[in-house]
DNA sequence: CAAACATTCAACCTTTTGGTTGAATAATAC
DNA sequence: GTATTATTCAACCAAAAGGTTGAATGTTTG
């Protein structure tokens, strides 16, 4: 599997884009994480191992607990690719832009 | 599901990707999109109604030939929801910075 | 040391995914 | 009107995903 394959698969799980959003914040625990969410530790820790497995978070050891942090670059490989076709939506923008002016044009030359 | 869920989801699989990639160029029939992969014909045309739920695909039928074209919105979506975290990395580059910053500090105070 | 805590591991279950093949449907071409 | 072409539908299959529960592994605390 592609890094780019990972990314996109662990960020397609809404659990799993709302601890990439919380982990904004900075380091929390696999328990601080889950409080929020209706389900088991052990389900939100297996989040986690897809996020980290995806490279979207790195975890540091200290003791008995596990904080994890958000690591960008996966993000950005994700914006990298998508930003391609921001090309291609202006572009279709435009198209839709001279479609407009062809139009108008073409009023004008009923209005002769 | 969401549909950032759908998009997310439906661009996590590479021959998908490739498949949108390949749409920016214009409308193209299932069989063509089929050609260049070393899987069935039906195969991608299950690949295409993903796309087609994620609402990144617009399907035109034209008798018994169906025009697939690229939707730009749910790729917009996906930019948006991960251009939140461009200010996260920058931070991260500022702090990096902060950090090179401190170190050069510290190097003079060792050259005094 | 014993109890409590933070976390993972392992086994299991159900649903989804990504692929296959074979048959159905519908439009076109000869 | 019979092939051929473009596509889907349906059934099937193996593997992966997302969840559960229960036990194991370490670490901290009393």
């Amino acid at each position: 599997m592609s890094s780019l394959d990972l990314a996109f698969a662990a960020l397609a799980d809404p659990t799993r884009r709302r601890i990439v959003a919380r982990l904004t914040r900075g380091e929390l625990r696999v328990t601080d994480l889950a409080q929020p969410f209706a389900m088991s530790l052990n389900a939100v820790s297996k989040h986690v191992k897809v996020l980290e497995g995806a490279g979207l978070v790195r975890r540091r050891r200290e003791g008995r607990e596990h904080y994890l942090r958000l690591r960008a670059a996966p993000l950005r490989e994700v914006a990298r690719w998508t930003s391609q076709y921001e090309r291609f939506w202006n572009q279709r923008l435009d198209a839709l832009g001279a479609f407009l002016d062809k139009q108008t044009e073409n009023d004008d030359e009923g209005s002769q």
